[in-house]
DNA sequence: GCCGTTTTCGGCCCGACTGTTTTCAGTCG
């Protein structure tokens, strides 16, 4: 089993436990483990075939780690299918409605018999779930409203596609209220997560019931959720929910802070609050003792008082990052401006859309130091990809625009495909001939997890291999990822001294952000580059450069933060010997 | 179920909002 199921399964197990009306505290733990266990850089298996403690891992003590040690051994757990066997089937998706917790899903299914959502829609019709005492006429309606809802909305969205609408909602608003001082997205766009469940809005306003009822008049929300005096949710009419909260300036920092989270890292802040013998709340933080309560305008000031470094946004996972503000080590993560080329370039004379020349400008434009033109190879016959022959005059047309433009360093490359039966899509005297050669996965996807690593290790070996591109081909919300066995592919990366690529593109976001952390923690030089394909997709730096910042990058982490000179000597160091020239290259 | 520079037992984040209630339980984030 892999890390992923592991989660379902303890997450599963939460949601029966619930039901069951176990400990409260019991429950937590095997949602915290799920929650772990998610975004854990290395597989569990790997993790046990290596004799590794499971129990080092926060969150996971003796129980959960005999549950894991057996799920890997047998791909089941006996005391999960016992569990399972006390329930109907579908009872778990009954749960999933919002608004629905164990409480009132159990009375459904012991009073009325529901045990699917086919069964919670006809005791709404026949009115039998109105008629239960401390359920009612309203609470029926809204259960049917979500019931339409979630067979209407796509689920969580990606990042790319959530900032837009974030950004067009503030506009808005601060149009329609005149009043407002500040309001920025919190939670998972903040944190700069993958893909979006809801959008968040923190705001500081004059008159906060002028901000809550413009955003429930506006013309594109559907449904009103809930209108406090404080806050606000609603649906918009593409299914997307917003979550809006007003206070005044003076607890804006306190504010800013919990409704950025995640969960797991406030409830890790007021853990540290407890200990100080203080308590934290989106006010601010009390003293338990004088019961005075200290607030707070901004987030760092806030942390600081909690004796803690800052801690960005983006590491705000509760995974860690406390202890480590407690100890001094939070990094000074990579930033956009501290990228100096990109590396991932397409053009017209492949499957982009401007002509190169308008790609070089526009990098230009944005400050690159250089670019590499990276058109596909011939293999990508849908894409127009380049034959040996186009091939030898696109290389002579990079050097040409280099000399004609100038003030940009331009690399003669190419994205090649490594094709299914693990052969190069260019001869090693072709790949000689480049700057910059990017090696990438657009077929045979479907193979399984031995062949698919063995394959990309085999292209690793290749001396002309700089970097292996998007490697998980996954495109999200559409394409899952490859099956491979990621940890050996890391190590093969560190061993052979080739780059691993954080594709920048908001569709891929690829390596993800725990496969980037456990790269980096091997070594593995990163590059984050766009794989722009017009001149506008030069602007998706800060989505890799975002990822990048999850995995605790640090600028001497990414090879392209190197200035060009720099670059060039990477580049001239032998393949082999590159992992350890590049550690000491960043760092001087 | 996990965890410990005050603990191996006794704690475990905290407040807003809703609906159905006359004071609060359930759910959510």
């Amino acid at each position: 089993m892999n890390n992923a199921q592991i989660a379902e399964t303890f997450e599963r197990i939460a949601g029966l436990l619930e039901m069951k009306g176990e400990k409260v505290f019991t429950i937590r733990a095997y949602q915290r483990a799920a929650r772990t266990i998610e975004r854990l850089p290395m597989e569990l298996d790997a993790m046990l075939r290596e004799e590794h403690d499971l129990r080092e891992i926060p969150g996971i003590g003796k129980a959960i780690s005999e549950k894991i040690a057996e799920m890997v051994e047998t791909n089941s757990l006996i005391y999960y299918d016992r569990l399972k066997a006390e329930f109907p089937d579908g009872i778990l998706d009954v749960m999933q409605i919002p608004g629905l917790g164990p409480k009132t899903v159990r009375r459904l299914w012991k009073e009325l018999g529901v045990t699917d959502i086919a069964g919670l829609q006809a005791a709404i019709d026949d009115g039998s779930l109105a008629g239960l005492p401390r359920l009612g006429k309203k609470t029926a309606q809204n259960i049917a409203r979500q019931i339409q809802f979630q067979r209407s909305q796509s689920k969580r969205m990606p990042i790319a596609r959530a900032q837009p609408i974030c950004d067009r909602l503030i506009e808005s608003l601060r149009e329609q209220c005149p009043g407002i001082h500040q309001i920025v997205p919190g939670g998972s766009l903040r944190r700069f997560e993958e893909t979006i469940g809801d959008i968040d809005l923190v705001c500081t306003a004059d008159d906060p019931a002028q901000v809550l009822n413009a955003l429930a008049g506006m013309p594109n929300v559907a449904d009103v959720l809930g209108h406090g005096d404080t806050k606000a949710s609603v649906y918009l009419s593409d299914g997307i929910q917003v979550d809006l909260r007003v206070v005044h300036e003076r607890h804006f920092g306190a504010l800013l802070q919990y409704f950025s989270g995640n969960l797991q890292h406030n409830i890790l802040l007021r853990d540290r609050a407890n200990a100080l013998n203080l308590s934290l709340n989106e006010y601010g933080i009390t003293d338990r003792e004088t019961g005075v309560i200290e607030e707070f305008a901004d987030e760092e000031a806030l942390y600081n008082r909690l004796g803690l470094q800052y801690i960005p946004p983006e590491l705000r996972q509760g995974v860690g990052e406390v202890k480590a503000a407690l100890e001094n080590g939070i990094p000074r993560l990579v930033r956009v401006s501290d990228i100096r080329g990109d590396l991932h370039d397409h053009s017209d004379w492949s499957d982009g859309r401007d002509p190169m020349e308008a790609m070089v400008l526009a990098a230009k434009e944005r400050g690159l130091q250089y670019i590499a033109m990276t058109d596909h190879s011939v293999g990508r016959g849908i894409a127009n990809g380049l034959s040996v022959e186009r091939l030898e005059r696109h290389m002579a047309a990079v050097r040409r625009l280099e000399r004609d433009i100038g003030g940009i360093r331009l690399l003669r490359g190419t994205e090649m495909d490594i094709r299914a039966d693990a052969t190069l899509d260019y001869d090693d005297d072709v790949l000689d001939s480049l700057d910059w050669v990017i090696g990438s996965i657009h077929s045979g996807m479907g193979q399984d997890a031995a062949t698919m690593t063995a394959r990309i290790i085999k292209a690793m070996h290749n001396p002309h291999v700089d970097v292996i591109g998007h490697l998980s081909t996954r495109l999200l919300g559409e394409r899952q990822p490859i099956e491979a066995d990621y940890e050996s592919i890391f190590r093969a990366a560190a061993d052979t001294g080739t780059a691993l690529e954080i594709n920048a593109s908001p569709e891929r976001l690829d390596l993800k952000d725990s496969h980037a952390f456990r790269a980096r923690e091997l070594g593995v030089p990163l590059v984050i580059s766009t794989d722009a394909h017009t001149t506008e997709g030069l602007n998706n730096t800060r989505f890799g450069v975002g990822v990048a910042r999850r995995a605790w990058c640090e600028p001497h982490n990414v090879l392209n933060t190197l200035p060009f000179d720099k670059f060039l000597e990477y580049l001239h160091t032998p393949k082999i010997e590159r992992t350890e020239a590049f550690a000491r290259l960043a760092r001087t």
